[in-house]
RNA sequence: GCCCGGGUGGCGAAAUGGUAGACGCAGGGGACUUAAAAUCCCCUGGGGGCAACCCCAUGCAGGUUCGACUCCUGCCCCGGGCACCA
């Protein structure tokens, strides 16, 4: 479209949207999730969620905010190195190339982006600064070093990303199960935080949806530590919700993994114990999570107290608990619990039901009064949580605890495709953090970058890189051979947006403060959990080590939809992922940024049916024609009718649009174009006034940014429609004078009646009753009661 | 299994507890045209009736209410998230 070439070039020539950050007196961070450069290039996906974040951010700006709206590209990370991979290329090449593909694109749709802000988190002057963030992490000890399970192919003979273990098998080697391997990996705690992570979830201005996939994935569970003790003495602390249940704890099952099994493990069980063991180990970690398997176990000879019954309960371990929740171990109360039920069954263990009634075991409702529980017989089981709990405590054998399922962030990689961890290694002082004035510590560049069976990342065989000495004592030193996470990458990249001029420091704190936290992001629901917990969870340490003012960097964050085509999930193997090229080819950027936000509301996504795009350009058209009807005079009388649509129209659109509800939006805006055509012909002779039209323009300018400033050019302004203001509506002007008097006989219709507004309610009435069609239905029973709604409807109960 | 969404014409959808189907697509009829495209006008949930009108209809079954797509209870189906989490 020629128009849209102009005015992308216009905008560029004038630096439209690119505000001067510094200047900014109603500074509008306007934020939408940065893109992972593929080699694909933008699919429709990608392209709905940005353009329904641009239409946020347009609308700020008209209405009066300076908008800031940045882009950037989160090119480091798995995706990157396996496709760089496949194609036989080096991601140091790939990249780039993708990149200059993405910024056209996103040129072509249209956004006001301020693009000298553009970062890319491979590049060196942004992984400076996150290797900055680790060490700021470090340096608090919120990074520590600990030994984690990663996936192992045991074919490719490399590390995995959860990402390419499919069913427990490798994506690669679909026949190859994955195994596990332990490595000493670095981890931030993230669940020191964890309390606040949760807490602040409440006063945060957030899709609902998003806030629940949080909660859920930071998992409180309210419940009791209760100690089990074996005849030597050892301790054998477990984590329950149901401590109400614990005199039907009939035996204890500990994780293979757990600490206390060699020294619980009996001479003559050590053998099946020390195999069963093995076994467990080489299961992958993924497969090891998968349910409905069957599962497994053994007896470790060994016993221990239930501390409620007094009696020595058997210590099993088995593959259905896990050594990361809780204490590692659990009562097993096979009773009331469905998993511990089908273990006592198939391992023959004794089941003491707890809890009275007379369903079929096992049942787990909590709903219901103690039973075999001693003294606590009788009691309800919500009332009796507490009162174990605390009769366990003061024998020290008990005390109330609360579980978190969120685990603590392992940033570790064994890949090449990252940014080093900033850490030398030194026989003396341990791990050292490198100087901040080192950094960055450069990626090596190498041609050798395929991950091996080594079980290290690749840059472990670049000696020449990895060889420096101690920064604390300059002994001969190691490079820490991992890179990092790329969420580690994504974690902190609005802040450097505004910051991206200054080379020595990440962030500018005037600046900082001047605009962050961010006023709206948006984006997917598909990183409610990782990439929002990160960012919030970076954002929390760096605010509480002094380096921001706030700890929270989202205050409003919306979860747009997702768009299936014709029904079905768009995918590769299905083959119907939408390009949207081809279509901004066809129809310009206008028309498909209109046609994919009439698809449905936002925030639910819709569902992509080619046929429906001319209808967005069948509206732009009638726009065009009004627009070249309008008289500069401003001389024709107008209807007291078209005014008053214009008002609600204004009024309708602006309460749509800031909540994201741009399907409806839209469908104002065309009901108020076709008021415009129905004008009588004489009075669309002498012109249509400015007035009418003017107010139409903005309004659509943000969802045809080119369209508008064309027409907003031949409406005779000289300015981008951009610096107009948002049109303000005059409540007495979009009132109705002329209603229509629904009239209901029990509730049901049976007449309209065309009023004027304000109507009493006695004369109303009485308009009702002497309708033919009500007196039909009203006849000659006796009216018992009349409900009358103002303006809108007279209910006869008879 | 648990936690979120959602289920309305041929299709995408709209409806502060108050006229169900706005807006758009597709379809039908007509105008303009030598013709087609484009454009414009009319019709378009189902059934009955010459008509005025009437009956049915928002996944299913109940309930609350003068009145329910909307609120409540139970169930069915679809989408998403979590998942031996104790």
């Amino acid at each position: 479209m020629a128009i849209e070439a102009k005015w992308q070039e216009r905008w560029e020539a004038r630096g439209t949207n690119a505000p001067d950050l510094t200047r900014a007196a109603k500074p509008y961070y306007n934020l939408m999730m940065f893109p992972y450069p593929s080699a694909e290039g933008l699919h429709v996906g990608n392209v709905f969620a940005f353009i329904g974040a641009d239409i946020h951010g347009r609308f700020r700006r008209l209405a009066g905010h300076d908008v800031f709206e940045p882009i950037g590209f989160d090119a480091f990370g798995i995706h990157s190195e396996n496709y760089a991979l496949k194609v036989n290329m080096h991601p140091e090449a790939l990249i780039p190339r993708n990149i200059v593909r993405f910024r056209d694109q996103l040129r072509r749709i249209g956004l006001m982006v301020h693009w000298k802000h553009e970062l890319s988190t491979t590049d060196p002057a942004y992984y400076k600064w996150t290797q900055w963030v680790f060490l700021q992490l470090f340096k608090a000890g919120h990074a520590y070093r600990k030994a984690g399970a990663v996936n192992w192919c045991p074919d490719c003979k490399t590390v995995l990303a959860n990402e390419q273990v499919v069913d427990g098998f490798c994506e690669r080697h679909p026949e190859t199960p994955v195994t596990q391997r332990w490595l000493e990996q670095w981890f931030f705690a993230i669940t020191r935080y964890v309390e606040r992570l949760l807490d602040n979830l409440e006063k945060l201005d957030w899709s609902d949806s998003t806030r629940t996939l949080q909660a859920n994935w930071i998992g409180r569970s309210d419940g009791a530590e209760l100690v089990f003790v074996t005849p030597t003495g050892d301790r054998i602390p477990v984590f329950t919700t149901r401590p109400d249940t614990i005199f039907g704890a009939t035996f204890l099952v500990l994780a293979p993994e757990h600490p206390l099994v060699d020294a619980l493990t009996a001479a003559e069980q050590r053998e099946v114990v020390t195999q069963y063991r093995r076994k467990v180990s080489e299961m992958d970690v993924v497969a090891r999570r998968v349910g409905a398997r069957e599962k497994t176990g053994v007896f470790t000879g060994g016993y221990a107290r239930n501390p409620a019954t007094g009696e020595n309960v058997p210590v099993w371990i088995a593959d259905y608990v896990l050594m990361d929740y809780g204490t590692g171990a659990i009562m097993a109360v096979p009773a009331h619990d469905e998993r511990d039920y089908e273990f006592a069954r198939l391992m023959r263990l004794p089941i003491t039901q707890v809890v009275a009634g007379d369903q079929p075991l096992p049942f787990t409702s909590r709903q219901g009064t103690l039973t075999n529980s001693g003294a606590f017989d009788g009691m309800r089981c919500d009332e009796s949580i507490g009162k174990i709990s605390d009769w366990l405590a003061e024998r020290g054998l008990g005390k109330r605890q609360v579980q978190f399922r969120l685990h603590d962030w392992c940033i570790s990689r064994q890949r090449y495709w990252g940014p080093p961890i900033p850490i030398i290694y030194c026989d003396a002082c341990g791990p050292v953090g490198v100087p901040e004035k080192d950094l960055p510590v450069l990626l090596p560049e190498t041609e050798d970058f395929r991950p091996d069976d080594s079980g290290v990342s690749p840059l472990a065989r670049i000696e020449s890189w990895y060889r420096v000495p101690c920064p604390q004592c300059g002994a001969e030193g190691r490079r820490e051979t991992d890179v990092s996470d790329t969420f580690l990458d994504s974690a902190w990249y609005f802040l450097r947006y505004p910051s991206t001029a200054f080379a020595d420091v990440p962030f500018d704190r005037a600046l900082t403060r001047q605009w962050l936290p961010v006023n709206s992001y948006i984006g997917g629901n598909e990183h409610a959990v990782l990439h929002l917990m990160y960012a919030r969870y970076i954002t929390m340490v760096l605010h509480d080590l002094g380096h921001l003012d706030f700890e929270e960097p989202f205050t409003r964050f919306r979860a747009h939809g997702m768009i299936v085509k014709e029904g079905a999930k768009m995918s590769k193997s299905r083959g119907n992922v939408v390009v949207p090229d081809q279509y901004l080819a066809k129809w310009g950027a206008d028309t498909f940024r209109m046609y994919l936000m009439f698809l449905g509301p936002y925030q639910e996504g819709g569902d992509f049916r080619d046929e429906g795009i001319v209808g967005q350009r069948r509206f732009l058209d009638k726009v065009w024609d009004v627009v070249h009807a309008t008289s500069m005079a401003g001389r024709a009388s107008v209807p007291d009718r078209v005014v008053r649509k214009l008002h609600q129209t204004i009024r309708g659109v602006s309460e749509d649009v800031p909540e994201l509800r741009y399907n409806t939006a839209l469908a104002k805006l065309m009901e108020y174009v076709n008021a415009l055509r129905k004008m009588e012909p004489g009075q669309k002779g002498h012109g249509i006034p400015a007035s009418l039209v003017e107010p139409l323009v903005v309004m659509l300018a943000p969802f045809a940014p080119h369209f508008a400033e064309e027409c907003w050019e031949r409406l005779g302004h000289q300015a981008t429609v951009f610096e107009a203001r948002w049109p303000a509506f005059d409540a007495e002007l979009a009132k109705e004078d002329q209603i229509e008097l629904v009239v209901q006989v029990n509730g049901k219709v049976r007449a309209r009646i065309a009023a004027s507004a304000g109507l009493p309610e006695a004369q109303a009435i009485a308009l009702a009753r002497a309708d033919e069609v009500v007196r039909k239905f009203i006849d000659t029973n006796e009216i018992r009661k009349i409900i009358f709604v103002q303006d809108r409807l007279v209910n006869l109960v008879v």
